[in-house]
DNA sequence: TAAGATT
């Protein structure tokens, strides 16, 4: 049923419903087989093949209006995976003309480790209408990793998101004062875009503006490695029990260990680990102090070093100033250590 | 030699 697919637009990557894109044409296919094919269902505002300008020879999609949405929606459902000549065309919402797909996506960072979506989407929604919101959770704990993205409609609104909320402090916390910039990466299309389904799409695509269109199959950016994240018990020396023993030095530093709620855990700031220290070093270095939640070495992608710095979260306060007391000074790998409470 | 992260 047509149900599916009208949810899913109804989210915003087409407001009006009308337009849609038909793929997998036959060749043979004339303009006005095409024409009456789709008026068949309803009132047709336009609809066209799109062909090589020199050669007329179509590159086997077209595009198809409505006046009505209704007659669009049943046009999908008529129409979709019909068997046309050798071909079963497919028959989807397009994306409006105009469509902007450009600097519309926020990389958003500085976010409490207990973000929702939802509060993400009341903090920006005041500059537009936003079409996805994601908070990014570390996998084991399901807690914000500290950044998210939000995807608006279009660029005017996500400009005036980053001119509105970059710096601003994000609701319900006293210090998360978050970083609003355009993301480095473009959102992909939404799930079931045609974009990601046509196999033989041309190189540009005027009537769309898109920059998801060019270079679709090109290389993705590698990733770098990703820190482990086992939960690990494991203890050196004499530490057999880190809580333990994490809780005695505070009390031996008058240190207050009421914020031990184990609820969002407490960052410890490392640097001078040197650009060639990676992830799981930093885990083994720290992980006798109490459990880590998460580990984080920052790495400069263009040069593929690490930037001499990283985070390693602990459950509790009281941990992480165990770290803290422990390791400031220590000696690695020819550097002295600087550890602290990230501020 | 000092405070990030890019679905």
């Amino acid at each position: 049923m047509g149900d599916d697919d009208t949810d899913q637009n109804a989210t915003g990557f087409n407001a009006n419903m009308t337009n849609l894109i038909i793929n997998y044409l036959p060749q043979s296919l004339t303009d006005d087989e095409f024409f009456q094919l789709f008026a068949s269902v309803g009132d047709v505002t336009s609809a066209r093949i799109i062909r090589d300008k020199k050669t007329s020879y179509s590159f086997g999609y077209g595009f198809v209006n409505y006046g009505n949405p209704n007659d669009a929606a049943q046009a999908i459902e008529q129409l979709n995976g019909q068997l046309l000549q050798s071909k079963t065309i497919k028959v989807a919402y397009s994306q409006p003309s105009g469509f902007q797909t450009k600097n519309i996506n926020l990389y958003v960072s500085g976010l409490p480790a207990d973000a929702s979506e939802e509060r993400l989407q009341d903090h920006f929604s005041p500059f537009g209408t936003i079409t996805q919101c994601r908070v990014i959770r570390d996998k084991n704990t399901g807690l914000c990793q500290g950044f998210g993205f939000v995807l608006f409609a279009n660029r005017d609104e996500a400009g005036e998101a980053i001119k509105g909320l970059d710096g601003s402090l994000f609701p319900g916390t006293l210090t998360n004062n978050i970083s609003v910039k355009f993301a480095k990466t473009e959102q992909k299309g939404p799930p079931n875009s045609y974009l990601n389904k046509a196999s033989h799409m041309p190189y540009s695509f005027n009537t769309l503006g898109s920059s998801m269109v060019g270079r679709g199959g090109g290389p993705m950016r590698g990733h770098s490695f990703r820190g482990r994240f086992s939960p690990m018990t494991s203890a050196r020396g004499t530490f057999s029990n880190p809580t333990t023993a994490a809780e005695g030095m505070c009390q031996n530093l008058n240190q207050s260990v009421s914020g031990d709620n184990g609820s969002n855990g407490t960052i410890v700031f490392v640097y001078g680990i040197g650009p060639h220290t990676n992830e799981d070093q930093l885990w083994d270095l720290f992980k006798s102090f109490g459990n880590i939640m998460r580990i984080n070495v920052i790495w400069d992608h263009n040069k593929g070093l690490g930037k001499g710095y990283g985070f390693v979260t602990y459950s509790t306060h009281t941990e992480a100033l165990f770290a803290v007391h422990s390791m400031k000074n220590v000696s690695f790998q020819g550097r002295q250590l600087q550890v602290s409470i990230k501020t």
